[in-house]
DNA sequence: CGGATGCACTAAACCGGTCTAGCTCTGGCA
DNA sequence: TGCCAGAGCTAGACCGGTTTAGTGCATCCG
């Protein structure tokens, strides 16, 4: 015989299909005593219910969905998408949902895998990810009546919820550091540009900039890729006037940027000073280590899996939330520009947050 | 109206249901005339499968499972993961396959997945990594009667399929290489004990050195934390006779080494030679770039997602595969003991693979 | 010309659960 | 004593597909 059915149990414990579903899922409809053989009798038969089943019924696929539209090859270089997938993996799997996860080529088809799974039942809800600046995705999973988490900036959606970081808080503060420690000349390197938090960021630093006075504030638009960090920073360095420092949207960048300086014999932070808008093992290993924005992205992951299973839950609509604006954690590659400093000295300007 | 059903489509184009799952299943039993009606039909109602009902019936579920047994919080940090999630995606989602994914405590946990998914009918397969001394989760595979596709070395099983690259050979060329560069003592960071690739590992060092008479050859297990890196890297450098040459058995682990050496004062590569067993961007990005060995991640996830593909379609025993023998890159962080080379000389050992 | 064959299609069972309508029995109360 | 409420349980419909048994009809063959 093959896996038993609730029809097996309710024969051997001698009572009706229903009153086996009843004992099984603790509802009302049965005595005590009753529940409590049926519950006897699953255990000893080793039922398992069958999922497939279940769901024809209209019941939870016990499962959400990750779409995430990149060439496959770059995921796994970004430590930005495995610091969220762990976050959300330690949430889920306490709640014993399991992540549907699949990589397209672009939002066209990443839009009918959502399509595909909410009309196949595989999943109760869906994370996006990557918003970018006129973004189809939220109206569509709007129609598709699916609740979903989208990551990356403010808006509406029915039975959405959003999720984002203070961006330009950030940026400010980065540009604030840099300016009071003596920058007058700031590049940034930053991310796809129709990204919106790319956006955001492009924009708080050209604020910051006219605010502050300063001589120069260039925003270069990248891939996040090494090589167009390389590249980039290359370029920048070899102007007549170049920057005193430089701002990187992601660790990877920022440490490519890091090992061209090196080559081109630009001390590292004497003569340049290096903050990367994105904190890792990768900027703490490094030499030297990395001034870097600690966003927890792994507490982000956790704050979204939570946020997505309660709106499950409710059906109602849940509160659109803020991640803490992170907080600057300087390290050993920034200085006041054309400072070499001693072994241990670190620029001192306490209101700024130092790792312990 | 909700979502359209067969039973829908079967009143509006005149026909019984089982003529319309005939037609849409691509098998005989309806004209090509009804066929084409029908399929017309489900077209402008814009039917999709119900996949829970689809299960009922014992078809496939169009997904497999990859339960990995880890803290959370480290997956994030190690490429290889990510790289191998990559490259399973790129094969998994051509054939429109998703990837149930779980990260759990312990293998005890990561068991419990294995029969839940499995008598829910939730996957058609599964992936499993990390393969320990002596692991029990081949059987209980087999038990379950699930096709696998087992990552880390050869074994038996049933529907089972195994994969691995050959970590002696690679530990060897490695060996090799720095002997025939004048290295003779020796030191290597391994990776957890328990793991079979790190005890492959262990064992060719030992009879690499053996063969070839080195002076010192020892390995050091760590848990793969650039934090264990550093630490013992720091420990071996204390050392009256510290070794020449140091091979990390992760790409972190040797980033984290790195530093270490740049912190103490000790030149790479100079006084210090550094190999990686791991190579990704980490190993390209970082100064002196890393001499690493050159494991295509991405393609061994493509590989175990062709190869399970495969066995969950044929139902029969697959062939066990061995991957290539990874080449070894070298890069700038190896050279003879003692010598500080010019800024573009590189050991000119021309029987071991240059990076293009 | 009669029977066998095969094609196109229908009706209904089936997968393994959930859920509702309804039945029986017991106890409480007027 | 008669009536009603409610607890405890059963029978069976139902979810949306797949699959099998069976039917009607045209065609082929001897």
């Amino acid at each position: 015989m093959g896996r038993p059915t609730i029809a097996d149990i309710a024969r051997q414990a001698g009572v009706s299909k229903g009153a086996v579903s009843f004992a099984l899922n603790g509802r009302p409809g049965v005595s005590e005593a009753t529940r409590a053989r049926i519950l006897r009798v699953a255990e000893e038969m080793n039922w398992r219910p069958h999922s497939a089943a279940r769901a024809l019924g209209g019941a939870r696929a016990d499962a959400v969905g990750l779409v995430i539209a990149r060439p496959a090859r770059t995921i796994g270089v970004e430590p930005f998408f495995s610091q969220l997938l762990s976050g959300l993996q330690a949430v889920l799997s306490a709640g014993s949902v399991a992540l549907h996860l699949m990589v397209v080529e672009d939002t066209a088809a990443e839009i009918e895998v959502y399509r595909r799974w909410a009309s196949e039942h595989r999943v109760d809800g869906f994370i996006v990810v990557d918003l970018q600046v006129r973004d189809p995705r939220p109206a569509v999973l709007d129609a598709l009546g699916l609740p979903a988490v989208v990551l990356g900036g403010p808006g509406k959606g029915g039975n959405q919820l959003r999720i984002w970081a203070d961006d330009r808080e950030a940026m400010l503060s980065i540009v604030d550091y840099l300016a009071a420690i003596g920058h007058r000349r700031i590049a940034h390197l930053a991310g796809l540009p129709h990204f919106q938090h790319t956006q955001r960021r492009i924009r708080a630093l050209r604020d910051a900039s006219r605010r502050l006075g300063l001589e120069e504030a260039v925003s270069v638009p990248t891939d996040f890729s090494d090589a167009e960090g390389a590249a980039a920073t290359r370029t920048l360095l070899s102007r007549p006037r170049r920057p005193t420092a430089i701002v990187y949207d992601s660790d990877v960048m920022a440490v490519a940027g890091l090992g061209v300086a090196g080559e081109m014999g630009v001390s590292v932070p004497g003569e340049l000073s290096i903050v990367s808008f994105d904190d890792s093992v990768l900027a703490r290993i490094v030499h030297p280590p990395l001034t870097a924005l600690s966003r927890d992205t792994f507490a982000l992951g956790e704050q979204v899996a939570r946020s997505l299973l309660e709106i499950v839950d409710e059906a109602g609509p849940g509160r659109d939330l803020q991640m803490p604006t992170p907080r600057l954690t300087v390290r050993e590659s920034t200085s006041p520009p054309g400072v070499v400093p001693s072994a241990s000295a670190v620029p001192p300007v306490s209101r700024f947050h130092r790792p312990g």
